[in-house]
DNA sequence: CATTATTTTTAGACTTGTCTAAAAATTTAT
DNA sequence: ATAAATTTTTAGACAAGTCTAAAAATAATG
């Protein structure tokens, strides 16, 4: 069994290791969870004790199979969570996070399997991330930056990059949210902003928003 | 705010504090929370610095206004949570309470109160416990034990007195849940024993297991 | 009311997770 | 490749919450 504390650090680590080749750094981890190098490394001896991460002194660490497991694990019960906020609970998107992160931790694997009955096995957590199954497996989904389109080239919003409460808040507001189709209707070479159509509205936005929303191919129409 | 710690504690003042007349003592406090009686010592001088409870040295300590609003909120939070399990998740209701424990402690009104609209505001948890509301008020129903009544009175099962894992598994063996019209159809003057009608269905039952059941007066037919 | 018995509190220690400050190792740059 | 900068680890301290063992206060009993 994990405490809290070892629940948070091995799915910062988790996280990290999706982009990062090699082992994660020390200063890494502290930076995610907002801590000092110096208690990641007392934490990252006690993990490696219990065989969940590989450390080699000021050589990074690695999640091991069992410690994978129990990360992506806590990764699942934070996004059903999540799902179950906005579905059931009326949460908009950008205030479910906060109370995911408690909830994750919650243990009975009763609890997190009927959740997921109860919310008809979804895929997607509402930012458009995966949800990992039982066995800690994702389904990947193909997916390009909406910046990345050409005019006339449209697709299905999935997911934002960053998924902070201002963007979100934004995001809202222009209707933009998730599964809905866009078309690019003119790219600005002056700026790299986007004409879109979203819907049946027509919009216009910036390329640093264009750069932080992602899109599934739209094949037929 | 209050650590988990502290809530538990409040939590079990709380409770012991509905039967027992004048302030509560430390070793009861220590034999509910299964810890020792030191360590109750510690904890209750802090939450008397906190003015949660008044303390005085060797008399016991009692829940101040503040103390009970907090108090009643981890049970209103329990509660909810135990009828959220019970009703949308399929659990039974020996279940419910080890997860409970859990979920009472997670920080969000936000959450609670639409979890209690989700759920249609329910005044009572799946055990016939009353749920306080926001102000940590609750709503007192006239209940008396099964034992009580006598031949040919009949009432509806409102709740148990003992919610011990063994009984409420008994209870749904016996097909005995809330909500049921309980008949005394004859009382064994010999054992105590007694025979009553539920739904269609004739059953025995000892003097135990009526002294553990809460019946509302049926008026009516 | 004096003496046991019980309850409660104190004193000191331990664990978990954190921190600061300094030392050691590694990386970067000249 | 040696010096400078950065990263990481160690050493020692601290707060929260708990424990054991012993002392102090209260309650029970002859």
């Amino acid at each position: 069994m994990f405490t809290l504390s070892e629940e948070n650090y091995l799915k910062a680590i988790y996280h990290l290791e999706l982009d990062t080749d090699g082992g994660v750094s020390t200063n890494a981890i502290a930076e995610k969870l907002a801590t000092k190098a110096s208690s990641v490394t007392d934490m990252i001896k006690k993990l490696s004790e219990k065989e969940v991460v590989l450390y080699k002194k000021y050589k990074g660490v690695t999640l091991t199979i069992s410690g994978k497991t129990v990360a992506a694990n806590v990764v699942r019960k934070h996004r059903l969570w999540e799902v179950f906020l906005v579905e059931k609970l009326n949460f908009s998107w950008h205030e479910v996070h906060e109370v995911a992160e408690q909830l994750e931790h919650i243990k009975s694997s009763k609890l997190i399997n009927q959740l997921d009955r109860f919310l008809g096995f979804p895929t997607h957590d509402p930012h458009g991330d995966p949800i990992p199954d039982k066995d800690g497996n994702l389904k990947i989904v193909e997916k390009s930056l909406l910046s990345t389109l050409s005019k006339n080239e449209s697709g299905i919003c999935i997911g934002v990059d960053d998924s902070s409460s201002e963007f979100l808040q934004f995001l809202d507001k222009k209707g933009i949210t998730l599964g809905k189709k866009i078309t690019i209707l003119d790219k600005e070479d002056f700026d790299d902003s986007l004409s879109i159509l979203i819907g049946d509205k027509k919009l216009s936005i910036s390329n640093k928003i264009a750069s932080n929303l992602y899109i599934r191919a739209h094949t037929g129409q």
